[in-house]
DNA sequence: TGCAAAATAGAACGGTCGTTCGATTTTGTC
DNA sequence: GACAAAATCGAACGACCGTTCTATTTTGCA
């Protein structure tokens, strides 16, 4: 169906064996308008929504016709999914990626939940797509509610690696359930970004903060107490 | 504008004064149809949004034409409102007033918070219009995020004031800050509806309840600390 | 029972939506 | 510079939207 410049390299690779007809080209111009495209739709669903994402207010964004974006994705489906890769990308390099270079346990922990913060926040420009997409596609099935999914729960088993690994490095209490921790953990970025962009309060970074830190009292080791049960067990997983 | 039955107590007191013409009718058919409607629009709302909700689709549900269930509201947006002040008052059925029976301090905020959980999780139907319309409206500015935003904030502000309570006899700590511990809370239950409805997680529910134990262990009076000393301030432990 | 008022139906409007299709321009390679 | 492929445009489509208007039915009280 789609049928939209897919897998060029192999394009080129049988045009290399039989060149006398039609030599395709490598990926050029549409590719750089279609990133174009992308760029004014994440900055567009981050304010109305994937659900309130148009082509025609796309269109218009990018000074384009109609037709002429929607030929670049070949339907609204395609675009929306297009959008949550996009963002997976972004949100990828700019809190996972510069986390997980630091040192494994509390310092990864707080670097990651550091940067969520911030970019959930009011930070720079607008909402999280996979906190406003989670309420727009959670009563509607289809594939772009499937790829929201995965790229959620695969952030969050991200997050919960980091958590298992600061069980390990000895930050954390050996009975922490990280799974619990993380449904914590989220629950804060989820209040704030409702204190902050719905009902606008100013010191909701704050208070996502401070509740960070009341649940890392909780779950890490006592940092200058007797700390109980010493021993882990057999560890490695 | 709007002129669908407004104070008709007032319209029947002019009447009596001047009963030669047009003795108006209390309120009788009319209302119930448009309690009907209401009610469907509820149902309907709860699964595609407040932006979603259609007038066409809500008189297919009732059947009714179109331009019947429209002059029951005179428009969209005032059906909208009345949406969110029909939810807000079966919430403060189902929720507040039930919980507000029980004891003041921890009973009444334990009443609280598990009539919480079991209206957002997936209990019966469907989702909380309050989470949902904050992410919706969150960019939307006008009456109806005005009528949204009201809502919530009353509906935090009772849970804030059971928290002072709570401070106030005893039951809490008496350095608790009730709008950080507020926030926690509403962060617990913002992860159990994106966890269970979004994400499909069965456990989601149980993992909110022992977010608020956890979270109770802290803020509340040490009865018999299971956890050890989360780091006491001035003294008093 | 009669009659005005309220409630509802029906059709039509202008608008936006996603999508299709044929024509046209731009691009990249020879 | 020629030429095919890719990229883009412009117009049109059917569908649904909220809303308006005018009939028609139903209601509730005298």
């Amino acid at each position: 169906m789609t049928a939209h410049s897919e897998n060029p390299a192999a394009a080129a690779a049988v045009a290399s064996e039989a060149p006398l007809r039609t030599p395709p080209r490598l990926l050029h111009k549409g590719q750089q308008t279609r990133a174009a495209i992308l760029d004014a739709a994440l900055g567009l669903a981050s304010h109305m929504g994937l659900e309130g994402l148009s082509i025609g207010a796309l269109a218009e964004v990018t000074q384009m016709s109609k037709s002429g974006v929607f030929a670049h994705f070949g339907s609204r489906e395609e675009l929306q999914i297009s959008v949550i890769r996009e963002y997976h990308a972004r949100f990828e390099d700019e809190v996972f990626h510069p986390a997980v270079r630091e040192a494994r346990g509390l310092p990864r922990l707080r670097a990651l939940f550091e940067r969520w913060i911030r970019r959930v926040s009011v930070e720079l420009d607008s909402g999280c797509i996979y906190i406003s997409g989670a309420v727009e596609f959670d009563d509607r099935p289809g594939p772009v509610r499937d790829a929201l999914a995965s790229m959620v729960r695969a952030w969050h088993a991200a997050l919960e690696r980091a958590i298992r690994i600061g069980i390990e490095v000895g930050h954390l209490r050996p009975d922490t359930d990280p799974t619990q921790m993380l449904f914590e953990l989220h629950g804060l970025i989820l209040a704030l970004h409702h204190d902050a962009r719905f009902l606008r309060i100013p010191g909701a970074l704050d208070r996502a903060r401070a509740g960070f830190e009341r649940t890392l009292s909780y779950y890490s080791v006592a940092p200058a107490a007797p700390a109980p049960a010493p021993a882990p067990r057999k560890a490695r997983r």
